[in-house]
DNA sequence: TGGGAGTGCTTTTTT
DNA sequence: AGCACTCCCA
């Protein structure tokens, strides 16, 4: 042992320090929310290294997001002394590019394969689509592209899908086309990485047994969000003896929709028999309350491996709740509330503002812009995804393979070179004629356009000879200028930001360059491949900030999704109303209502020390007023940890009838959809509370028709919405 | 080619 | 409401 461990071990509480110190056999940690598992995935890996003498050559980790697998190294490094290059760290997808660059031949694929994000998949799929003339209203690009990627996650190729019915069939024969098209081009979707690194080490058994013997630590953090491809995956490669140590915590699965299969847990534990799993329950984050909470509402999920967090941290202050009239009252109060907390000397940074959908963020902008606090906000475009860096993207993409053919139309006409559609659809017809990429067509073309595509193809040729032997910032800078579009853009009016974006894009490049030691962990084997096809590679991978250079004493807004992972003094959660948190939608799917309980236990955790939850009776969501009733979610935190703000409960979620007491301030008068009385008949209003003696108390929301032919629409929150007929459903105020 | 009008969609999202 | 997308005309 040496001896560095002991402080290596210092301060992990016993169940800590037992992940840590496991002997090597396969693990499942079991890490609730803020229980410090991260200190525990990488001590484990310190420990594995410094006492029992496997080398850093031999360890796996795999995170979900670049952020994680970066957080990972920094903290390895400062607790090890040791060169973090030989290591594998990094996500699914980088590590699977890495094995696919490494490999390719074996993978067949070309060696500067490129890497489709999600916006060029799309876009690759809408033109499979034109080129098969084929309906996109019986079957819209985004559905064929979800059902594409479902299958690739599940390990299905085309030939293996089973489909019964002309539509089935047709959608598996695109799926295949797709897959063709993409083979043609040497591209390769994100999805894809995975699979074809699977089935690149399932097929290749010398290479399979390489990589098992070589590997003899597989770390898998968030574990809970793995999909099936990923689960057989790590099975495979762990399938030579490796130890395999998962982290995660079921209770933060809040990606089912996406494929993550929480049950992946359950099959670690029995197919990899896992003798005992650990469980840190201890939670280093948050005040008492906050986590009782959180307790309390997870106990309501049915299907849990189980786990309590407690804390010997005191009870803290109450939760504070505040009910809104409407949404921009309850934005007004988010600002006062923010206010005087920066007053008592919170720093803004460490205020978070959650809310479940995207949606809802406007209006609290709009409030936060108007009382000019600073804000950031979370979401929303990527620097790589905005449309000038993907549009010079594209020109880089085609110095490295001209065939790729989303990049080539992507900017074949952009900027403007007469190159019209007409031109364009020929081109698309002769490359498809004879199976080749639109760049290899432009020979066989004739007349007019034959001219200005043989232009464009010497421009991609003397980009590529110009930039030959120049480091990466300096190619960037030369493709830049040949491109035209940097002058173009200095001729848009709005160009400025677009301009300063294509110039951080050189920046970007230069210190990708030389922050090389990171680049050989996480992105890929940096000695075979170019810097160009490398940085492209990471364009895909790795999105890059949401916003950049924004001033970092700025309240932090952002969905409760993102938010996972994060920790913040204070935490404001907004919205907590039924249809939107928990999300109507998610109702319709089974399990669905226990992900967002997990989603809701997960805003919750965030907070260290102080907890704020609202709701509006009244909000505008796409255009039209809703009335809501209190999210059920609220109802699940024991009273006693709440302080209401408000009268308690003027809009009670199944409740006890109150006395309606008077609006804290003028209501704006309720906007009426078009064609709907104000006043439903019957004397009864939109946005009043009744009961009904099935379906309990809801809001009335929407009215039609008048005598007995009188309909009014209530929401009833558990019992769903509901049409009801005046002349026969018993309604009373409540 | 580009802009203006008309249409339709709208949960969550990393890679 | 707001945004992305398509279509059609100057």
């Amino acid at each position: 042992m040496s001896s560095s461990t002991p402080q290596l071990l210092a301060g992990l509480n016993p169940q800590q320090l037992a992940a840590v110190t496991l002997p090597p056999q396969h693990a499942l940690i079991l890490a609730g929310a803020g229980s410090g598992k991260t200190r525990v995935l990488t001590t484990r890996i310190a420990w594995l290294i410094s006492t029992t003498q496997v080398s850093p050559h031999s360890v796996l980790a795999v995170t979900f997001t670049n952020k994680a697998a970066k957080e990972m190294l920094t903290r390895l490094s400062a607790m090890l002394p040791i060169n973090t290059r030989g290591m594998w760290i990094g996500t699914f997808h980088g590590l699977c590019n890495r094995l696919l660059r490494a490999h390719h031949k074996e993978a067949g694929l070309p060696q500067l394969f490129q890497i489709l994000d999600q916006a060029d998949q799309l876009s690759a799929i809408k033109r499979l689509l034109k080129s098969l003339d084929v309906d996109d209203e019986k079957f819209p690009p985004r559905e064929l592209q979800h059902f594409i990627n479902a299958q690739k996650e599940q390990g299905t190729r085309a030939g293996a899908v089973e489909a019964w019915d002309d539509f089935s069939r047709k959608r598996v024969e695109l799926y295949e086309a797709y897959e063709r098209q993409c083979q043609r081009e040497g591209v390769v979707d994100f999805a894809e990485l995975l699979l074809r690194s699977f089935e690149l080490l399932e097929r290749n058994e010398i290479l399979c047994r390489h990589y098992q013997q070589r590997f003899r630590h597989i770390l898998v953090d968030e574990f809970q969000d793995t999909n099936k491809l990923q689960y057989r995956w790590l099975k495979l490669l762990a399938g030579g003896g490796a130890c395999l140590f998962a982290v995660g915590d079921d209770d933060q699965s809040i990606y089912g929709f996406r494929g993550a299969e929480v049950g992946n847990m359950r099959d670690l534990e029995r197919e990899f028999k896992v003798a005992n799993v650990i469980r840190l329950e201890q939670n280093y984050r948050s005040h008492g309350n906050i986590l009782d909470a959180a307790n309390a509402i997870i106990k309501n999920n049915a299907s849990r491996l189980g786990k309590n967090l407690w804390t010997d941290a005191g009870s803290g202050e109450p939760i504070r709740v505040f009910e809104a009239i409407n949404d921009l009252e309850e934005a007004r109060w988010l600002v006062e509330e923010i206010r005087s907390l920066t007053r008592e000397g919170h720093s803004r940074s460490e205020i978070a503002l959650l809310y479940r959908s995207n949606a809802q963020s406007r209006v609290l902008e709009h409030a936060l812009f108007n009382a000019g606090l600073p804000y950031r906000v979370y979401g929303g475009l990527r620097f790589f995804e905005r449309q000038e860096i993907k549009h010079a993207l594209a020109y880089l993409r085609l110095i490295a393979n001209p065939d790729d053919d989303t990049a080539f139309a992507r900017v074949v006409n952009f900027p403007t070179r007469g190159i019209g559609a007409r031109s364009l659809e020929q081109l698309a017809d002769l490359a498809q004629a004879q199976g080749s990429s639109l760049h290899a067509a432009i020979g066989q073309l004739s007349g007019k356009a034959q001219v200005a595509l043989a232009a464009f193809a010497q421009l991609i040729a003397r980009m590529k000879e110009g930039s030959a032997g120049l480091p990466l910032p300096e190619v960037v800078d030369h493709v830049l200028a040949l491109s035209g579009l940097i002058e173009h853009y200095r001729n848009e009016k709005e160009g400025q930001d677009r301009l300063a974006n294509l110039d951080e894009l050189i920046n970007a490049a230069a210190s990708f360059v030389s922050e090389e030691w990171q680049r050989e962990t996480i992105e890929a084997n940096a000695a075979e491949q170019s810097d160009l096809a490398a940085f492209l590679a990471h364009a895909a991978l790795e999105a890059g900030e949401h916003q950049a250079g924004d001033s970092d004493e700025a309240i932090q807004l952002m969905t409760v999704h993102s938010a996972k992972g994060l920790e913040f003094n204070v935490v404001f959660l907004s919205g907590l109303e039924e249809g939107l948190f928990p999300h109507e939608n998610s109702l319709l799917e089974e399990k669905g209502l226990e992900e967002e309980r997990r989603l809701m236990y997960v805003a919750v955790t965030r907070a260290r020390q102080q907890l704020y939850l609202s709701f509006a009776e009244t909000r505008m969501l796409h255009g039209q007023t809703r009335y809501n009733l209190v999210s059920r979610f609220l109802d699940e935190i024991p009273k006693d940890l709440l302080k209401w703000l408000t009268p308690k409960l003027r809009n009670a979620y199944g409740a006890e009838a109150q006395t309606k007491s008077a609006p804290a301030q003028t209501a704006p008068p309720l906007r009426q959809a078009k064609s709907v009385q104000r006043e439903s008949p019957g004397g009864l209003q939109i946005g009043q509370n009744v009961r009904h003696a099935k379906f309990g108390v809801g809001v009335i929301i929407n009215a039609e028709g008048s005598g007995t032919d009188a309909r009014v629409q209530i929401n009833f929150g558990h019992a769903g919405m509901k049409w009801l007929a005046l002349s026969i459903a018993k309604l009373t105020p409540a």
